[in-house]
DNA sequence: TATGAATGAGATTTCATTCAT
DNA sequence: AATGAATGAAATCTCATTCAT
């Protein structure tokens, strides 16, 4: 499996620190080949096209945080807990890789309509399990059972989406993970029952 | 001044048409001019180059959701029916001109790196007046006391901007406008005095 | 007679000074139009086109060196003399008016070949003028009656101009004028009988 | 070594034909291009920009003057027959190549002043060369001690190239080298000593 | 005469992708 | 598998000129 050769890899890393250091529209096939010291045509071994390196680096990516979400979710915590452990893992993560931060919440945004509807394709994974995290709190008690779970994921999501943005765009200047707390309590105030 | 240009309007508003229409990346000059009826040098009479346009589109409808905003502050009502009414105002506008949400939401954001910065420039005023909404919810002890007002200012215009994003990623099949309440109430919860 | 009327030098004068100032390259008809203190359709009542205000300038400025050559010409001095006050004239006019020697040196030289055509057939009456002289030579025993004449007239006016481009090249640093001694020599070592 | 590839030559051999034949501003790329069979792009593999293919010309064939001179030099000839050599050399190699003549004497000329300067930047080379025909006749007493040799050199020069332009400009309808034993006698009865 | 807003043709350069080696 | 030279399509912006007022 192509994904496995050292090669593919390679490829991803290299597109990331160089999409980090020169932003979107000055990342050319030809600088990431050459970050990756393979030569432009081998790109295409391993890519169909520039769209398709950009969704794998989103797609490595994301898997990670999918990942570390999946094991949340089967701890033995409140859903309560499990929120708070899936925000403080967003921030943790992307607070240590701000190469991979400033990719995802700056310069991927400024790729095509179609990348980006891929993208969010990769996403929904992740929202899908943020809905089971809902729909546990709802289960046990925790959360409000007339909530709308879709506005709710929508929330969750777009605040820390907003957060980190900005965080970002303040050049990381304060500590991201430090805000998990109060991130958390408000969005249990959201959503919490009464 | 040049905004009273009627030339300067169409072409604004031409740029909206083509952009939503075509998709950023396809929308050439000579679309727009086409579309506003003049020669393509016209427009650059009226703009100093093709990102000028960008920024002025987002100017002037930014304008808009602002100036509504300070009417709303200044009304004798609670901060919560000050947020509601904030949020189902952004819903409002946005329904009304499909065009309009379709390039603040997607396309726009597709611009390079440093014309997002200008419009986050732009963007800085509404959130200031809804800083002003959670300070005064504060200070009448509708809101808590407690809250981070940065942190809350991210959620509300997060979740604002996630709910709409979606909504026009969705093809506007649902009505934006009546998630109004239910948004309202998520946010609401979240900050709201004990 | 339209060369009569003010705003036909007005104009003229303007594109001197705009093309001194600004490079051939950098000066369009709307910053001629705006040193001349008239508006950008106005040139095009005194002037065909673009290429005809060069032309004009050059005519003009010419008729000034030819109207002295001229009065040179019939004065009752040897040929060897006039031969003098030509190139004495020549440096003269040019070190006078240092916006008028780099627009004819080196801003003029890059308008098209059309306008450089046009520009050599005004030269042309100078030159004949510069016969007249080597003519006179000849007849009255002071230069080489096996000369060429033609070639003569190249090397003079030759030499006269590569000494006066370099001059501008050389950003007017040292005296042109008094250099007219020794070119005076050297051309005339190289074409007086023996 | 760039210049020894190929296509380098196919595209400076190319541009020579094109600017010689459409004149300097019909001369785009584009033709430049297809005249030497390769792609648009490929031209910007092998040169920087336009003006540096310009240039690139201009470099590569003044070379040629400036070799045949270096060995002039070194021949065990008068000072005299080296400035004939010279001349001679000089209308030889222009009259063998119209195409060149053309770029060189007219269209060359029409590109802006920071080509211009780069090319006089090349031509001081050849006139350094010059000089030292000059000094060498003065030193063996075959030239006037006195005269100036900046003055004679912009003389030799001026005259050489005013002849050639002449000669182009009457779309070489006469013999240019045959006249070279009669700019030589002009020259060298300039300089040459009492 | 004079104005100046509007016109619209036209060219350089970049860069994702290919394919012969 | 790997290379990298070659391709060629595509779009912004300038500015001489016009013409309605």
């Amino acid at each position: 499996m192509k994904k496995e050769k050292p090669k593919y890899r390679q490829i991803i890393d290299a597109a990331i620190i160089v999409i980090a250091e020169n932003g979107y529209h000055q990342s050319q096939v030809s600088k990431i080949a050459k970050q990756a010291g393979v030569a432009d045509g081998t790109i295409y071994l391993y890519f169909k096209n520039k769209e398709d390196i950009l969704i794998s680096v989103f797609d490595e990516k994301m898997e990670m945080f999918a990942d570390r979400l999946k094991e949340i979710i089967e701890e033995p915590i409140t859903a309560s807990e499990k929120l708070f452990k899936m925000v403080e893992n967003h921030f943790t993560v992307l607070s240590a890789d701000r190469h991979l931060a400033t990719v995802t919440q700056l310069e991927l945004r400024q790729s095509n309509l179609a990348l980006r509807l891929r993208i969010n394709a990769v996403l929904k994974n992740y929202l899908v399990l943020l809905d089971t995290i809902l729909k546990d709190g709802i289960a046990n008690g925790e959360f409000d059972k007339d909530m709308d779970i879709r506005l709710a994921r929508q929330m969750v999501f777009g605040t820390i989406d907003e957060t980190t943005t900005t965080w970002v765009m303040n050049e990381y200047k304060y500590d991201l993970v430090a805000l998990s707390p109060k991130v958390h309590q408000l969005l249990f105030n959201a959503i919490k029952a009464e």
